[in-house]
DNA sequence: CAAAGCGACTAACACGGGTTACTAGATCGT
DNA sequence: ACGATCTAGTAACCCGTGTTAGTCGCTTTG
């Protein structure tokens, strides 16, 4: 007994057969060619057999075929993708389809893995949101594969992104220090070492902000677990006269608050303070947080015009357009006398 | 002039041109196939030729050739993966990758995407963590795509969690009604409608779970803004009984803590809560928050295993290996009398 | 010493699509 | 009437693999 009809993949020989055409018309009429002479009649004929059938073409075979395929690889790096980056990941991926381009994403675990991944498929282009290293870069070259650069290191290569983390923490200190007369301020770090590669950029936009503008920043990071220690460091650091704290996010802010709750310190009356990311939690904690929010979508429009290759279109815009300052109850002036 | 040597892809052609043989025997080398008499010496010197050129096969035309590809797809829902979920797609890439597989995900947007998304690749399996069509799934079928269901409505198709989000809530009402002695309790959702796929389920388990233990529940929806409706809310429920409220995850749990401080409310001598996700931020508030956390790690090698097709050797788990109820703060047991 | 067996390899095909070069017939211009 | 152009279509090749069916020379064996 014959196996029984094995289900197998519909071709375009099929339609052609299905048709009574050859498979050349039936690839003319469905990439829809103008430049080939092909009567209504015909073409209607061969789409009718198409979909009746339920053709699709083989993916692999297009790719293997045109030495390119539909894919957008947007690599993430191996912490959680939360808040504003995948609110645009998601406008990314619309801006893609939009362009017939399919996205998908790998979060990338070891360093030089990106090896095993283009083993599995060749992307179009791949955007980086994470470092990549120079072998990997040329390994995607070699490949013809475009490599784009979004909030990522990668040699070679220049960023996409209109702003870099660095402008996140002038952001804060400018708010702060010349927004609000501060002039002894801390900058608050996350326990989470994986974060620093956001972390550190930031501390050091921070850091060069301040002295800029002539202010005074100390450095702390969260411990692992919180025995009090980071309240006792908010009670020492404001008698010495720190009187605002920049948090790397809003978690690490509330953390913050809810230390300076404990020793009885009051923000912002004793402490002003300010975190990123606008997360929903902000406007429920008391008193609510001061933030700095992101409007990404640009951006992912300008990522697609690059990966699109309208390199030239691609209109500039600047990090002012990016950066939304929340300002809420936790920021305030610096009294006039300690 | 001729173009200057365009970077060519390297193909199984120049490693076979370098090594002096031909290509088929490049093919048994490289695929180490065992049954083909090949002397190590001709072994070696294709493998020297091959790394000298950096030669990695296509992964198109392997997958053409072979009529499977390398990628596992993982379909994800349209709101941000974070929190246990967001650990288990780190477990499940690593352990395919053991297995040789690349995991790759899409973000669904639209309802039957799924088409374009094949257009653009082959995927050997998918795993969906979210709805999807009949229509789609026959689509998957037909292409030989193996379509597992991870925490998604799948027609004709049994999920492979072992838990339920209904059995989320149930453990949730158990904590707080059969070991709390609570009898009046409310469960409280999240404001964006996007969430029902989990809160739904998650409220029906809870509701199902009150009946048979004879507690009375009563279901509120956070708002979009809040004007101080959910304190009122908390207030007038407080006022007809209600002890307890299970909130659809830590963050609403959050909202209704902040709510409750606002009318002088306390928690847990007022009201108890429970949320779920054990969010980092748990152990921060003040109360700390009870939560419900889960240890995913087993079900990622489940997954796998069902995904490579040892689908005899999968060894059964049960919620409760899954489910890590934590008891902190907020979580008080009811008072003798009202 | 011929036939069989074995080691070491290779020519040729298949996978499924896009594209180039070509053909057979109809129409047009002069 | 006859070459030139146009219409409607097709055979054949190419992309880069993996695999099947041989080939060729050498050794073994009855």
């Amino acid at each position: 007994m014959p196996p029984q009809s094995e289900r197998r993949r519909i071709t375009s020989k099929d339609v052609a057969l299905a048709a009574g055409v050859s498979r050349t018309t039936v690839s003319f009429v469905l990439n829809e060619r103008a430049d080939v002479a092909i009567p209504d009649s015909t073409r209607q004929r061969v789409w009718a057999a198409a979909s009746k059938l339920g053709y699709a073409p083989s993916p692999e075979a297009r790719a293997l075929r045109l030495g390119r395929s539909d894919v957008v690889l947007c690599l993430l790096p191996d912490w959680p993708i939360t808040g504003p980056v995948g609110v645009l990941l998601e406008a990314l991926s619309a801006e893609l389809a939009l362009a017939g381009l399919t996205m998908l994403s790998h979060q990338r675990q070891a360093a030089d893995e990106l090896g095993q991944v283009l083993a599995a498929l060749t992307p179009t282009a791949i955007v980086a949101m994470c470092d990549l290293a120079e072998v990997e870069v040329e390994l995607a070259e070699q490949r013809g594969i475009q490599v784009v650069s979004f909030m990522g290191r990668v040699p070679k290569q220049v960023d996409v992104a209109c702003f870099t983390q660095a402008d996140v923490g002038r952001l804060q200190v400018r708010a702060v220090v010349a927004d609000r007369g501060h002039s002894f301020i801390g900058y608050v770090s996350p326990y989470d070492r994986k974060l620093d590669w956001f972390s550190a950029p930031r501390l050091a936009g921070a850091r060069q902000e301040a002295r800029q503008l002539g202010a005074r920043l100390i450095h702390y990071r969260l411990p692992a677990r919180d025995n009090g220690s980071t309240g006792k460091w908010l009670e020492t650091a404001r008698a010495k006269g720190m009187t605002a704290v920049c948090a790397y996010n809003d978690d690490v802010a509330f953390s913050l608050l809810m230390a300076a709750f404990e020793r009885g310190l009051s923000v912002p009356d004793d402490l002003s303070l300010i975190g990123v990311d606008d997360s929903a939690f902000t406007t429920l904690t008391r008193p609510t947080l001061s933030s700095i929010g992101f409007r990404l979508g640009p951006e992912a429009k300008r990522l697609t015009a690059v990966i699109l290759g309208d390199g030239q279109d691609v209109q500039e815009s600047s990090p002012s357009d990016i950066f939304d300052l929340k300002v809420r109850d936790s920021l305030a002036m610096r009294r006039p006398a300690g």
